[in-house]
DNA sequence: GTGTATGCAAAGCTTTTGCATAGGT
DNA sequence: ACCTATGCAAAAGCTTTGCATACAC
């Protein structure tokens, strides 16, 4: 049975907090600032358990590596930019599924990750 | 300068060999059956200089990990089928990127992976 | 002959796991 | 009281790096 610990509510609390994709590290030291005792395997075995729960889900980001948002917010893809670093969440799914699957295929998800320079560091690089 | 190497030219050789996206751990053993000698930190420094030189790219699978293709092939999505695990290569590019970008974002290049169940795994699955 | 690329081994990361024990129920 | 979840430390991938030497030029 499920166990109620202060260090998945803190874990949670991260989340509800910061209300962004975030990396393990990130997720480790700002849960140490709510329960100081805090270890990093109990962060990997909650965040395995609440992907499994279906309270947060997994993103693969090609060069930060595993980043974890929670699942509840609508299908969206990332972007990533280059000049800044940050990553962007993007509303909406423009991918054809018909036209990407070929036939035969199921297509039961997918992961969009786009890659470019964001509407601020593109404006900072044109004042220039 | 870049100097030709039999080592390179047979981690190019597993390439035009195979003509699919590669994982690090089957390029080395493949290539070994060609140079024996090998190594494996020889096949990542080669790797990073063929994805730099623009004869390779990454895809990064979310579960596999990193797999290499060759560049030369035309901007393509990929598939994993959960069933038989294997990765397809998906012809087209069915993103309309002009509705998922936000107003300001360049968008210079994405990455789309769809998982699902693959024809082959899908007949086996309905004669059952 | 000069200097880069290789092989080998060690080290760095990220993630997982074994084990004793604290703590939720 | 029971037994799961935690903390700690070690281990297990995957990738990078330092160093001596082989070999491409």
């Amino acid at each position: 049975m499920k166990r109620k610990t202060v260090q998945r509510d803190a874990i949670q609390g991260v989340f509800l907090k910061k209300n962004r994709p975030l990396k393990v590290d990130e997720i480790l030291e700002i849960g140490r600032s709510m329960v100081e005792s805090l270890n990093q395997a109990t962060v990997y075995r909650n965040l395995k358990l609440l992907v499994e729960s279906g309270w947060l889900r997994t993103i693969h980001h090609p060069y930060a590596g595993t980043l974890y948002e929670r699942a509840e917010k609508a299908h969206h893809y990332h972007f990533h930019c280059r000049s800044c670093d940050r990553i962007f969440e993007l509303p909406g799914c423009a991918l054809d599924k018909r036209q990407s699957t070929p036939p035969g295929f199921l297509a039961e998800g997918h992961e969009v990750f786009l890659f470019g320079v964001c509407s601020s560091c593109r404006a900072v690089a044109a004042k220039r």
